[in-house]
DNA sequence: GAGGGCGAGCTGGTCGGACCAGCAGACCAG
DNA sequence: CTGGTCTGCTGGTCCGACCAGCTCGCCCTC
């Protein structure tokens, strides 16, 4: 690759700014412990004390944090900012941007979720085999199948969907699933938003996906992680087909049965 | 749950502040494609003109967009921000901070591993066989494969396997895979760093390592998705079994082989 | 004693001005 | 074409100021 002498390379020089060791010093404080959830930060211009900086450097601290994610300071709230539970909230912002930026097409968002939702159910299907999952979990999933079930109109059917999925997710005893799953779920909706308007025969398709989802929880119930990540990852494709272009579906049918 | 009225929520009630009306100005400037990767943003003073705001509030915008990595303004440098390409920095942020605040295992991350170059290599070779990769990609495989070969010493080879395991989730086609295998592949790394040194017969270790490496290859030459897929996670299991707790090394293994 | 109204005190949001160190690019000498 | 110098403007940081408004405690009413 043209490039010369990289067996030695130079690290880049770069003098850290103020505000970014203020950053460091805050998260540290969050990532450690000292500071949870709920707790507030003190007012800006005591922090400006604590750290000896001026409030400027303090204030583009915190909105540094507060893009993260980590902590929201209310206008004029003589409390202070307040720390905040983590939130999938930034890695939404993430996979939207990616979406956005990229040409991240329906399609690998569609891949990815089967391939996140597939591995969810067979995650959740073994862990409930070994007695990991609670049965409250397998619980949850049924509750939200019963809102689906009793859910009227497309807006509050697919309320209940995303909440079937994320019960799903969180029996999969897997964080990182979960919140990935949540995430990347809501971005297709966002995708698909304006199409799903149009989309006629909503009631066979709610049909299908009922059904869809009766055959997961079977599975999963009867133990057979591989046939519940095959219906999990079926029943995306059937459901979502119909957005992609004819030359995309093929290699989703191809993922959705094999594995 | 136990949600009352939630039929009719309210909007919450939240005065803009300027600097997010900035913020939101130069992003939506990014995506519109009206400012391209590698062009720069006008000066911190002119942009306080043009937006008709203090400095402040023109910084403060800034140093959100450069946490989001939208941004990069190296300090005195007279042309002024430069807008980034999109890089997946942010995501490894997420995930990274994902992994620090709640309870990321090893073995989650590890599952979520597997998960991704499972179905990474399953891909990949079905779209060799579709004729949709290219056979470069494939060619990259095999020259990631044979720096690993020919690499000496561990941090040599961690690095070459880096390098292969980013070209098969390459070849998969899905840039969402691809950039969550690389951010989750770099935060196990560093979990794991101070254990890798002690790792006792290093040597034995990166023979498996080949092994399963080419057999993958193999796999995804012969167009046997479901075996890639089975030969990749059964490969991170292996190879990363030792560091986990017994109790969960079960379901990674059933993880492994099932599907 | 309990509840509601009210003011004080401080907060965050924004502004304007100021200083410094240092980079890019122009300019100049070789 | 090279290497050095100069300089204008930049970003980083600080200071001081003003405003609108949220909290909280005080006080008054019932």
């Amino acid at each position: 690759m043209g490039e010369r002498g990289q067996g030695a390379r130079f690290a880049p020089i770069e003098r850290r700014r103020a505000y970014e060791q203020v950053v460091e010093r805050i998260e540290q404080a969050v990532f450690s412990g000292a500071l949870t959830p709920g707790e507030r930060l003190p007012s800006e211009r005591e922090l400006m004390g604590q750290f000896a900086v001026s409030r400027s450097t303090v204030r583009e601290a915190l909105r540094v944090l507060e893009s993260n994610g980590m902590v929201r300071s209310s206008p004029r709230d003589p409390r202070g900012p307040v720390i905040l539970p983590f939130s999938p909230a930034h890695l939404h912002k993430s996979v939207t941007r990616l979406a956005s930026v990229t040409e991240l097409s329906l399609a690998e968002l569609l891949q990815f979720r089967m391939m996140l939702e597939g591995s969810a159910s067979f995650l959740a299907t073994n862990r409930l085999a070994a007695g990991q999952a609670t049965a409250e979990q397998l619980a949850e999933i049924e509750a939200a199948m019963d809102d689906m079930r009793a859910a009227e109109g497309r807006i509050e059917f697919g309320r209940a969907d995303l909440a079937f999925h994320d019960a799903v997710a969180r029996a999969s005893g897997n964080s990182l699933v979960q919140v990935c799953t949540h995430a990347v779920h809501t971005v297709v909706l966002g995708i698909i938003e304006d199409k799903l308007d149009k989309a006629e025969d909503y009631a066979r398709i709610a049909e299908r996906t009922l059904g869809h989802h009766e055959q997961l929880i079977e599975a999963i119930r009867s133990g057979q992680g591989g046939v519940a990540s095959r219906i999990a990852r079926a029943s995306l494709c059937d459901y979502y087909a119909e957005y992609l272009p004819e030359a995309e579906r093929e290699l989703l049918r191809t993922f959705a049965q094999g594995s």
